[in-house]
RNA sequence: UGGGGCGUCGUCAAGUGGCAAGACACGGGACUUUGGAUCCCGCAUCGGAGGUUCGAAUCCUCCCGCCCCAGCCA
């Protein structure tokens, strides 16, 4: 059979599937499948999950299905189903002709719990919620067994049929399976299979009056697939006595299921039930707001699909829960915007420069290179003027040391123009704020060498005044205040979002000026504005000749660095 | 002594008895028309304590810590 084509050692779920083709189990064939319910947006956990699930397939020669499980009306819709075939494909992954629902298998599910009450291992129970609970036991004590769970078959399977027909309100009986009510492991306590819901499925409408439980369609409809390798996260592992007692009861093929550790981030929120309050509760703008962790946040922030595909890879698979340093996400766009995304310049914070020695009437352009890591990126014109924009912290009045920009008396290069040195100083009378600043600029330095060889240690970016384009820049910081997982674990419990999310973590910039060859960009492009970090067009509010920009990340900052130790 | 799972660098993660991979982060240096990129260099004795062994992160014993399970959610 295939071999993976990973030179590396394989992580266990891998090392799991090498071994069961190697010996032939289910005739060395390898069949996967991810399962989500269609209750939210996707987020980078999910893409953990259904990344190692159509990865293995693919590396071992076999399939992944994509099944949605959507056996609780009340919390799915179609929306939901929507976005999520959207995301997967948006990653890079296609299920063929193996879209699924588990909805599909309702017929066949309740067959097969019509042979489980014939096999004697079902039965129909009439305790309420609350009973059924108590009955249940706690964590150190065995539960007892229901006054119903002796019924016979042939009262089972009425009472079954009239659970099916409608003729019972939500929660007047369960179909319960029958195992152990003293099993130390609680998910074997006669679980619940099946319960009355009058709820509108979206695919199924009114038809089912019942609807099975999560272990009982989950496993079943592995087997029914014929999936080889069930993989799912963690904390289901308590499951996979009763998936496999299931399955052995009814005498069905056998899937093996493969639990391994969710992804957790740092900053970031990644439990679907929190991220819907944050939506809910209007923290962001939706689902897709550009500081969301789901696909479609990171997608409309900029994020590509290899970017997010090699952070899953060094991520890796194993059981220990852990939480990854969202650095690493930010290091797996860089790298991969550096060496595709195009560099214009742009000025988020303008500061006004007269030339004053360069002719009103006088204009040219320079040709700019589109990226210097990727010769083939070709190059642009860019027009130059006598007023320019530079970023208002490019210059400072008082330079600390190590500051190697703008100041007065002081020459720099505009990126791919001039050198130019700063003569004067205009500030606002009342304010003492710098309004503008009055520089000359050496013609001999065209391009941006002085023939006399003369060195600057500063290059700035620049964007001539006549030619400017008006920009909105939104500067996203993450969502949540601290990068602890304790700060994720306290949303769960219940907590505050107004104490754990981060007020500023969107910070709108209005007349930013950036170069012309942005004006009508389209929605979704990549740059590197240089000196600055990685932005993307929005996908939402940008228009032609009114562009909106999202960064996606800024670039590593070392004078940042520099600054903040001087500082101290 | 309810059951199950997990503990290797700041963060992930290889390693399955024979000198503790790699990545990110961090620190230092070179180079640079992005203080970007690139390139060098540095950075752990494996939760703890015993034991077995010529030799242990890997085997045994005990201890400590963290996670999951008491939905008619998935």
């Amino acid at each position: 059979m295939a071999t993976p084509e990973r030179a590396e050692s394989l992580d266990f779920v891998r090392a799991k599937v090498a071994e069961d083709t190697a010996s032939g189990r289910y005739e060395g064939r390898v069949h996967t499948r991810f399962p989500p319910e269609p209750n939210g947006y996707l987020h980078i956990g999910h893409a953990k999950a259904f990344n190692l699930n159509f990865s293995i397939a693919d590396e071992f020669g076999g399939l992944c299905n994509l099944r949605f499980d959507d056996t609780n009306p009340t919390a799915e819709e179609t929306e939901y189903v929507e976005s999520i075939l959207e995301d997967i494909h948006w990653l890079g992954y296609d299920w063929g002709d193996r879209l699924y629902y588990a909805s599909d298998y309702f017929e066949q599910l309740h067959e097969y719990a019509v042979d489980l009450i014939r096999r004697g291992k079902a039965y129909v129970c009439d305790l309420s919620p609350e009973e059924t609970r108590e009955y249940r036991g706690t964590l150190k004590e065995p539960g007892k067994d229901s006054p119903y769970r002796d019924r016979p078959v042939e009262e089972n399977l009425g009472l079954f049929a009239r659970m099916k027909a409608g003729e019972f309100p939500d929660g007047a009986r369960t179909l319960r399976a029958k195992i152990d009510m003293a099993s130390p492991n609680i998910n074997l306590r006669d679980p619940v299979i099946y319960r009355i819901l009058h709820a509108e499925h979206h695919r199924t409408g009114d038809t089912w009056r019942i609807y099975p439980m999560y272990d009982w369609a989950h496993g079943l409809s592995d087997s029914i697939e014929g999936v080889t390798h069930s993989i799912c996260s963690i904390e289901f592992e308590n499951h996979r006595p009763l998936y496999d007692w299931f399955l052995d009861e009814l005498e069905v093929f056998h899937p093996q299921q493969i639990e391994f550790a969710r992804l957790y981030v740092s900053r970031m929120i990644l439990s679907k039930r929190r991220l819907l309050q944050v939506v809910e509760r209007g923290y962001v703008d939706g689902w897709d707001d550009a500081r969301m962790p789901t696909l479609a946040g990171l997608r409309r922030r900029g994020y590509t699909p290899e970017s997010i595909r090699e952070f899953l890879k060094r991520v890796g698979v194993a059981k220990t829960e852990s939480e990854i340093d969202v650095a690493l996400l930010e290091h797996c766009v860089r790298e991969d915007l550096n060496a595709k995304a195009p560099r214009v310049m742009a000025v988020l914070d303008p500061l006004r420069v007269v030339i004053e020695n360069y002719p009103e009437e006088q204009g040219e352009e320079f040709e700019a290179v589109n990226n210097p890591e990727d010769p083939d990126a070709g190059s642009r014109k860019l027009p130059f003027s006598r007023v320019v924009f530079i970023e208002r912290a490019d210059f400072q009045e008082d330079p600390p040391k190590k500051f190697h920009r703008l100041a007065p008396g002081r020459e720099v290069r505009l990126k791919h123009a001039y050198l130019v040195r700063c003569e004067k100083v205009v500030k606002d009378k009342a304010t003492g704020e710098v309004v503008e600043l009055r520089c000359s600029y050496d013609p001999e330095t065209r391009g941006g060498d002085a023939p006399d060889g003369r060195k600057v240690k500063g290059t700035l970016h620049w964007v001539s005044a006549e030619h400017a384009v008006d920009a909105e820049v939104r500067i996203l910081d993450y969502l949540l205040r601290e990068p602890d997982p304790e700060a994720d674990t306290a949303a769960d419990a219940g907590a505050e979002l107004d104490d754990l999310i981060n007020p500023s973590s969107r910070t709108v910039l209005k007349g930013c000026k950036v170069e012309p060859s942005l004006a009508d960009s389209p929605p979704g492009s990549r740059y590197q504005f240089l000196r600055q970090g990685y932005f993307c067009t929005d996908s939402v509010d940008s228009r032609p000749g009114a562009p909106v920009f999202n960064r996606t990340v800024s670039l590593r900052d070392t004078w940042a660095k520099i600054a903040k130790a001087a500082a101290k």
